[in-house]
RNA sequence: CGGGGUGUAGCGCAGUUGGUAGCGCGCAGCGUUCGGGACGCUGAGGUCGUCCGUUCAAGUCGGAUCACCCCGACCA
């Protein structure tokens, strides 16, 4: 891709309207746009650096079983009266509208805009799930949420509108749940590895509801998070705030004095459901003893837009934002400088060198841009790695490389520079 | 929903006691530049968030309303 080509420019100013450097940085760089508070439009950066992220989950999700399929958004409101969780009083996030019945307005059936998926998901699996011999199952999706929060906040960190993946998982009994729950945990901490959140990200205990003792949040540490966490580094664990008591403390076998307290963000969180919508939603399965028993549900989440805010908060320097290799939109940020035809026709030629090796490369091919321009172009998108071509490295017959984050540039050949970036 | 703040050009901002709106960036043209956001000249671009009111006259004063930000409460 080439700059000039690009759909979008770079700013040198931040909006005045966004506090949150995610957003500042991501807005300044021309990945997002803001749309209202709460609701962002991901441009072809950002969807670039989003897809990224959710290719990783599906390759994690699918790995561990999961089928990838895509609910409506629109939901007729039956299901969620069924299980409780259409009235305002219970679920306060609800954008909730109406169908035309037609004459006139708002006066056809109400509907909603799905906050989550449980509802949906267990009933149309009632045509799909009758035996043990249909089971286990596990389904998931990227999907828009919308959920009317009271105040959004921290960019892209906490929207009405965004994508979700949730997988919901379908078993004959608590065994089979116990054993996948376990398998989606480690798939959990296998995501946030790779997308280089690993060391920062624990493996949190939070309240679990009505069918667990607990649930697990994948809370990664930054300042603009809003949950308070107590972590045990030895272990790679952490205890969430709200169920931070010596009872949970004894259960856990740690003490006070091994824990620290901080700032996170919620970036996953699984959860076992039991059978608190296969129940009333009468998802049930005839076992092997011929008895008819209700379906052991569990749910699975992570927000990859908030990942995506979180890795820009984390990794962000004064010069722009640091993307980690596996979800960069590009690996090379390409740079031809001093506008001679021999440099111009060299930097064509690595372009193509390194897009046929399978490098995604930005080449700005600006004209009359001044280097300083390109270079703070390079950094404030955060791009891992910067080639020049110019006059001295043409002579060289080198390419100049310089990684995001490193003070110093070498000068290598096309063999090492394609080995370095790859 | 309580408290605080802000709406003026694409972006960031200034605008005094009310007198028909400026600066920087960006943008267009020409020329000079070309290794960390270059420079000169010329030019385009605004119903001052919206509505109502006061006044001979409102960006400026009064009221209402909408939007946005921050703190708090809330967040399965």
């Amino acid at each position: 891709m080439k700059v000039t080509q690009l759909l979008t420019k770079t700013s040198k100013t931040a909006p005045a309207d966004e506090q949150a450097k995610n957003a500042q940085l991501l807005i300044k760089a021309g990945y997002i746009h803001k749309e209202m508070a709460g609701v962002y439009d991901y441009l072809p950066l950002g969807y670039m650096v989003l897809n990224n992220i959710m290719q990783v989950i599906r390759e994690e999700m699918n790995a561990i079983g999961g089928q990838e399929l895509y609910l409506s958004a629109l939901q007729p409101k039956e299901n969620w009266e069924t299980s409780g969780r259409w009235h305002d009083d219970v679920v306060d996030v609800w954008f909730k509208t109406r169908m035309h019945a037609g004459e006139g307005f708002h006066t056809g059936p109400e509907l909603g805009l799905g906050n989550t998926h449980e509802e949906a998901l267990t009933a149309l699996m009632r045509s799909h799930i009758q035996s043990y011999k249909d089971l286990p199952k596990y389904a998931y999706q990227f999907q828009t949420k919308f959920r009317n929060e009271l105040r959004s906040k921290s960019g892209i960190m906490r929207c009405r509108e965004f994508i979700m993946k949730d997988l919901y998982s379908f078993c004959r009994n608590q065994k089979e749940h116990d054993a996948f729950y376990e398998q989606a945990k480690q798939a959990y901490i296998r995501i946030f590895e790779r997308l280089g959140l690993g060391n920062l990200t624990y493996v949190t205990f939070a309240s679990g509801g009505s069918f667990s003792k607990f649930s697990h949040e994948y809370q990664t540490i930054t300042d603009i998070g809003e949950d308070t966490i107590y972590v045990h580094e030895g272990r790679r664990i952490a205890i969430n705030k709200e169920v931070y008591t010596d009872e949970v403390l004894a259960d856990l076998g740690v003490s006070k004095g091994e824990l620290v307290e901080k700032r996170a963000v919620e970036v996953g969180n699984i959860f076992t459901l039991g059978t608190r919508f296969s129940e009333p939603l009468n998802l049930t399965f005839t076992d092997e003893d011929g008895t008819n028993k209700p379906v052991i549900m569990g749910s699975y989440g992570i927000g990859p837009g908030r990942v995506m805010g979180t890795i820009v908060e984390h990794f962000a320097d004064e010069r722009g934002i640091v993307w980690p290799k596996e979800i960069a939109p590009f690996r090379v940020y390409l740079v031809s400088l001093g506008g001679s035809a021999e440099v111009e026709q060299e930097t064509d030629v690595l372009n193509k060198h390194l897009t046929d090796a399978g490098i995604g490369v930005l080449y700005d091919d600006r004209k009359a841009t001044s280097a300083g321009e390109k270079f703070a172009d390079a950094d404030l998108l955060g791009i891992p790695f910067r080639v020049v071509i110019s006059e001295k490295t043409v002579a060289a017959k080198k390419y100049e490389l310089k990684a995001r984050m490193a003070q110093e540039t070498k000068l290598l050949s096309l063999e090492e520079l394609i080995r370095t970036v790859k």
